[in-house]
DNA sequence: TTATTTGTATTACAAGTGTAATCGACAGGT
DNA sequence: ACCTGTCGATTACACTTGTAATACAAATAA
């Protein structure tokens, strides 16, 4: 999979949200968390581009860009190799880190039961 | 907390799990899984060092090596800002994917259950 | 005692990253 | 018909990373 960097993955997480957009609605979009100058942005841009995570249609001079990459295939992706690398592979011990942490709300628990109930179910019906 | 690049991670592995190895025994120690040359191996314990995720004490000409971070700390570190740059710090949605692609066996879901039993318990002894 | 081996330390070097500044072309104002 | 502001494209530059090779010092073998 492409591999994109944190500054760049910043620049992802806008266009995921609302797409497409011009370069100057990025910047726009990321002025709130980020002190990054507009070069920066479209510096950050263009690599997107350039490894093929982004696309862009011509708005006249402007480009509005896209993503090439969807976030669910980024997050799956990511997030097997992350806990690959960790944890061994195993997702349990990433949870108990979050658990031992206080960092788990009732939210969290309830969406947790919902997937194991789920899963219950799967097996089953094998 | 101290940046520890991908490379430089199996090398601490290694060292988590045993400890404390010479450079050779890391050498050894790796041999199985990555194909690294033994200067490689020497790079990366010299910038782990450098970094202050590793210390050593000297045996003769040689050095023992050990870990200064622990494992633990990495982990949970490492885990929280993976979880706020994907998934807003929800780790539910990151368990979900896990889920979806059929990459949670009996022993997680196991694991999960028991977390969240104790989480529970926890809630009422507020 | 000298040559060789074997540790660590230093140096190398290309690719990727963070963080811009500069360049060249076109659109709009005057 | 120009000047000026504004696009994206190109260039910059230091730091990190992957992946070693070379240098230097100490121990060991002959």
């Amino acid at each position: 999979m492409i591999e994109i960097s944190n500054a760049e993955l910043s620049v992802m997480q806008v266009l995921w949200q609302r797409q497409p957009l011009s370069a100057n609605d990025v910047v726009t979009a990321l002025g709130n968390d980020k002190d990054w100058h507009e070069k920066t942005v479209k510096t950050l841009l263009n690599r997107l581009v350039a490894k093929g995570a982004l696309g862009f249609d011509k708005d006249g001079r402007a480009y509005l860009y896209y993503p090439l990459v969807a976030q669910q295939d980024y997050q799956l992706e990511q997030s097997r190799s992350f806990v690959e690398r960790l944890f061994a592979g195993r997702v349990a011990p990433l949870v108990a880190g979050f658990a031992s942490q206080n960092k788990l709300n009732a939210d969290d628990v309830q969406q947790l039961k919902q997937l194991i109930a789920n899963w219950e179910q799967e097996q089953k019906n094998d």
